[in-house]
DNA sequence: TGATAATATGTTATAACATAACGTCAGGCG
DNA sequence: CGCCTGACGTTATGTTATAACATATTATCA
């Protein structure tokens, strides 16, 4: 798995991920739910990388820490946090990466440069399907949307 | 994997398998490409089943008719039909489908039923993410655009 | 406080999806 | 002919995901 920290702009990054960590940590308390030390370790390997990792990956980190080492267990904090939105999954990818706006309720958009690997979350609206959709009677619950392309990095290096 | 032969609206199927058949040929054509027999008939029991495929099921229908038996034989023809556009992913699936409308170019997006299986190819376009990318100066080159939810049959059933 | 229910974790085993790498064969073409 | 290219066959393995069952932990309440 690519290690690129960032996304396609610098920002504070230790700063983001206490936020988010508190902010997981406070929906939780409200909702009733137990944000755990291997759910809450799982979210922190998910926000320090700051990129798209798989399952196994998280698993391997959680493994060298003595929390869990057999894929259910990396899987069950994963799609807890996917339930409770403090982490998405890039179906493209077979992968996870943690949101970058918790709290707000959306449908996550992304953009995925297919030479470096970086994932970047994008904030756009899905109506145009909300409207084919009604005319169908399909409702939707849920939707994915994943580009892929080239990030501003790769761009200039691809001079095929 | 679910056999659910229809979209959300009925047709006539039997032309339809026809004419997408006779219009993968012709573009075959066009391109200097080969339609060989394996990569004709893995398009044609797409075609035929109208459903969502894993890529063990072509297979398995591969293999009965003496076409080919491992794993390989099937993701080679499938990524064929997929690059020349008679087939589409779905990422969310980890499945494949023949393509509703070939011929012209297009980004698909589906409506994919999370009860009944059943996968519908609606037409939308997808501007509002390449507004969002052209900022960050990312370069679209394909996107995924899948939303689950409710089909019109199931809807009704579900009165949770 | 002890019984009980609900939730979370640990573990085994296996299912399901996918590709690398190498060999073979047929057709096109200088 | 000799070479190249593209398709196919096969082995082996890599990667992602979950079913099923056992155990432990936490919450609830009489």
């Amino acid at each position: 798995m690519k290690n690129t920290p960032l996304g396609f702009a610098a920002h504070d990054h230790t700063a983001c991920v206490k936020s988010a960590l508190k902010s997981a940590q406070a929906t939780c308390a409200e909702r009733g739910v137990q944000l755990t030390r291997v759910r809450q370790r799982s979210l922190e390997i998910l926000l320090e990388t700051h990129a798209a990792m798989g399952a196994y990956d998280v698993l391997a980190r959680l493994n060298a820490e003595g929390l869990g080492s057999k894929p259910p267990v990396a899987y069950r904090a994963l799609s807890f946090l996917v339930d409770q939105g403090f982490v998405h999954r890039i179906e493209r990818l077979n992968a996870f990466i943690a949101c970058m706006h918790p709290g707000e309720k959306h449908d996550p958009a992304f953009m995925i440069c297919r030479t470096c690997g970086t994932v970047a979350e994008a904030q756009i609206s899905s109506a145009a399907l909300g409207t084919s959709a009604a005319q169908s009677g399909f409702q939707i619950e849920q939707t994915v949307i994943e580009a892929q392309g080239l990030c501003p990095s790769c761009l200039p290096q691809v001079t095929s």
